[in-house]
RNA sequence: GGGUGAGUACCAGAGUGGCCAAAUGGGGCAGACUGUAAAUCUGCUGGUUUUUACCUUCGGUGGUUCGAAUCCAUCCUCACCCA
């Protein structure tokens, strides 16, 4: 299994696509299939033979992530999530099974139930009724998916959502619900949304061991590089983030070497390559002071410049994790390098 | 030579007797960003001090006043107009 991005799929209409899927369904764009050794002959067996040939599976997201986002402008029911556009105000409904049929429609490989993602501070008693919420949406999500069929000439899968927000009995709880509804792989979903890192690397040592090893497990929108190496090694095998792209577009560079902020006076007179570590292009093309000078300008170029760096190294990343984890030595390897990942410089 | 207008912090530009260390932009310096309403948002930007506070600033100098960036005199500089 190479590891690959899902290029852009927002606002863009799949090639196959049977049926104009309208301007509200939203994608996101930065997919890390980081999958751990031993993971791929479970695709190629599962029936997704489309992983077999094509290295950019598309996977997509429901949208409970935006309504999470949207708070003030939605309305949750025990049927769906209503919210209003705010480009017109117009009313939009996600219910699990209109969401089955969209991500039919747009034919992703790996469609994501529709959930509540309930905020990290949540307290006992409001995660307890998000978990009853996101529990029955499953059954329901599961249900239709079950009951329809694939739009094109290939096999799709869901991944169910184990929420719970920071409580392990929750946590625990969710688990055991969502696998029941588990083909390939699992997701968990409602982490890094405001609780402390140590909390939400507490929820995935809770969860992963009662995840079957042929599962594949998803961490959903982590996150930094040190929390991917984190997560990998509780057992993660599957994230993605805004992360390299949208702290990319504003100027922040992750480096083998530490963290760069492209903004600050220091680059003024760097004159050395981007990232001499780098696997990107861009890393040995670009000079650190032209980068400098790019986001002091405002100019464009800059944010593609130091997204397509990210977006390299995060997959050099879990690339080298896959390495390491088949040397043998990724712990030791891993507690080196997030030392080195994290600084600032 | 005559006339009019203007000189405010790095730049532009408000303010026209006390609530002014001085609005607002820009620039500068830093920070944030985690299933993308995000090429975005936040803070700081005269000096000393943790804050209160105090000190030095609004072209120069000298006045008026309890108090001046603001009023008066004068000088300097710039812009435009007339000759």
């Amino acid at each position: 299994m190479p590891v690959g991005t899902v290029g852009s799929v927002k606002g863009v209409y799949h090639r196959d696509l049977k049926e104009d899927i309208g301007a509200e369904i939203i994608l996101g764009n930065t997919y890390h299939l980081y999958l751990r050794p031993g993971l791929d002959t479970l695709y190629k067996a599962g029936g997704l033979h489309r992983f077999e040939s094509w290295d950019r599976p598309i996977l997509t997201d429901s949208g409970g992530f935006q309504v999470f986002s949207l708070t003030g402008i939605r309305k949750l029911t025990r049927e769906g999530c209503t919210f209003q556009s705010h480009i017109d105000g117009s009313r939009h409904t996600f219910t699990p099974e209109n969401n089955v049929h969209t991500q039919r429609v747009i034919g992703a490989d790996i469609m994501m139930a529709l959930d509540e993602c309930c905020p990290g501070d949540a307290d006992h008693n409001y995660a307890r009724k998000s978990l009853d919420l996101t529990k029955n949406w499953l059954e329901r999500y599961a249900k239709s998916f079950r009951e329809s069929d694939p739009l094109y000439d290939y096999q799709q899968t869901f991944f169910p959502i184990i929420q719970g927000c920071t409580y392990k009995d929750l946590r625990l709880e969710a688990t055991e619900h969502a696998l029941q509804f588990s083909e390939l792989g699992i997701a968990i979903g409602g982490l890094a949304v405001g609780e402390e890192t140590e909390v939400m690397y507490e929820m995935i040592e809770t969860v992963c061991p009662q995840i079957p090893q042929d599962r594949a497990r998803y961490l959903m929108g982590v996150g930094t590089p040190a929390n991917i190496l984190e997560a990998i090694s509780r057992g993660i095998d599957m994230f993605d983030c805004v992360m390299p792209t949208r702290n990319g577009r504003n100027g922040m560079l992750f480096t083998w070497n530490g963290i760069m902020n492209m903004r600050n006076a220091k680059w003024e007179q760097d004159f050395s390559e981007l990232d001499p570590s780098g696997t990107s292009f861009v890393d040995h093309t670009y000079t650190k002071a032209y980068l400098h000078h790019l986001f002091k300008s405002g100019e464009m170029f800059g944010a593609m410049l130091a997204s397509e760096h990210n977006l390299a190294f995060y997959l050099d990343v879990v690339r080298q994790a896959r390495e390491h984890i088949q040397a043998g030595d990724f712990l030791q390897w891993k507690d080196a390098v997030v030392k080195r990942i994290t600084q600032r410089m």
